[in-house]
DNA sequence: AATGAATGAGGTTTCATTCAT
DNA sequence: AATGAATGAAACCTCATTCAT
């Protein structure tokens, strides 16, 4: 279901079977290592985990912002893919668009990284790189639009930029409110939110 | 208006008259170097831009930390004025609720490292200077709270905590979206949020 | 008993009542301070313990080394009046000297920063204002040393040079060894040392 | 003869070629550096020394302290070494004794900044790395003082815990006694101390 | 004469990235 | 292609000393 296509050497062969190995494993441990410790997560720790030199690590990725742009494309995928499947498999509009949302959340919710990321990095190189996937992740959210307006539940005045803003505010809140005992309780701030786009 | 009473040498003295000076330049250029860089601001920069030695700097603020507790301390009282006034001299309910929402989040719209810190930064260190005016800033919250419910705009079950949760949520949009074109409108997504919060 | 001369200010008058005291409080100060701490005090500090701010203590001692280089002074004047001490009053020749030994010891062991500096600090800055008091010192234990030989109860070939040495020897045994469990026992080191010198 | 392993990496492999020329490198620059300038010795100029960035320096040894401490446990092998080869080849018990001592403070008398830290630091830190190979110096001390107490020529109550006591003042000798023309004698002080050590 | 606020060179340590093996 | 050792520009913070009040 992933429409991740096959990545490709510079010279647009593609990798080389334990190339191809080593990459994924790299993007599996920076996955864990950035949820982990956020944007400052160190490359070092991110080459260990994979078990795999810092050169090879570099070798994929030139940056570490372009590490941290291949997450983030890759997690609108996941975004994206987990609206289009609400689409595909749930007929009731409303329960269509809540789900995804509160699917999406709880994704959100295990990558501190990403979250920072969106929430707060405006370099280009992290961005750029995931342009088409984020588009992906808008269509898929038009059409849950569309779908529950149609329906009568949601609000007219909704529109597709809406949706990242809430949920850009309910991934705030997730390692938000200083240090642990003062945290906030994001599900409610996102039953809120959803509440907030009911048709009255 | 501001509570903030005049800080204190260890000897519990006022500051001499040039130390205050110094001090107020010191927070003053901390406020404008984090707006520009969030909380990666360094301590060298400052200084500088405060025309005063590193020094200095660190004889006034022990840590960086401290620094940031201060203006993060400083930034409540600001909110908690803010919503007092508003207690003080609008006498509708609603108005009083929403437009100390909107004076605040322009506030806060000024100043990314705050926003840093209150989505991001868990050291006790930050917070910790700073809970007597978070309590206040919470307690004129409750105040338009109950002002509201009783006058019939606010929702029954909107709760103290719920607020600061809305505003850290319109606050992550503030700074979000990628690199610059793609910026969210946070004022859009204060609206909505205010929406949520009336009694249908 | 001590042969300090009264300071005088640098055109030669003699301070005024308060500038003595507060000298006082100064070289008092630094005496606890630079003993517990050894060289490493901080200026700030003693001008603290003495109740006096640190310009004060820069007005009476132009440089941290002036400092240490007066307690020097002091200290040298005090193991001196010590031997004497012992000389004025002890008959027996072998308690007179081994006597000293053990008092001056005693007094070197609750001082951590005129041991650090007989043992390390090769400053002039530091030693030159004590070389009066220092030769003093010597001409009692030289005396201490003839009675000995006198009576029989020293080696012969002890000389005034090696009671400073062994001095030394016996000092950096105070502070050495290691974190707290493996600390040496200077008495036994002492002792050992002193039996050296018996006459066999 | 020198008891050292080769030193290995946290996985267990034995350093590279080139890796263990560089930290030859640095531990040599490093004794060198100490040795002129004890404790004080800056990092930056070590690594300056050894011809090599900061950054290898502190790949090698993550602490400025975990660097001393090897270069004291590097100290402890070679006063060892020292005198498991006096226990070999000498078989004299006094000259295997007093050799022993005589070229374990020769060997002393050119490294300040291990003197200095066997004088005065107390960081648990610099020590723990070295207890192995302080524990074989003192065996092979007991064995040469057994020897000597079997052969007659060491008092009986000679403990082993003396040799470092009375060695730790010699080592306070090299070092002390102001700046360079009042510099003491420190082989007399070793000759003094081993001649308090014999049978009478 | 006294005060203590200000100074700033300098210290240790981190980490993204490069490059020899 | 992979490795991991090497790099070095910062970053934060300290403290002896100076100087305005």
């Amino acid at each position: 279901m992933n429409s991740m296509e096959a990545p490709t050497t510079l010279t647009g062969r593609p990798l080389r079977a334990d190339a191809q190995r080593n990459r994924d494993r790299i993007v599996e441990a920076a996955r864990a290592v950035f949820a982990e410790r956020g944007l400052d997560a160190q490359m070092e720790e991110i080459a260990r985990r994979a078990e795999v030199g810092v050169g090879t690590l570099y070798r994929h990725f030139p940056t570490k912002e372009a590490l941290m742009g291949e997450l983030l494309a890759d997690r609108w995928r996941t975004l994206s893919d987990q609206a289009r499947e609400s689409l595909a498999e749930e007929s009731d509009p409303w329960e269509a668009f809540a789900g995804t949302l509160r699917r999406n959340a709880e994704t959100m919710s295990a990558d501190a990284a990403v979250r920072d990321t969106i929430m707060g990095s405006d370099s280009p190189a992290v961005w750029e790189h995931s342009e088409q996937a984020r588009a992906d992740l808008l269509e898929a959210t038009a059409e849950l639009i569309v779908r529950g307006q149609a329906g009568g539940v949601l609000r007219e005045d909704l529109t597709v930029e809406d949706v990242p803003m809430m949920m850009c505010g309910v991934c705030a809140t997730m390692g938000a409110g200083g240090p642990a005992p003062g945290r906030l309780d994001w599900r409610r701030h996102l039953e809120l939110v959803l509440d907030g786009t009911r048709r009255r």
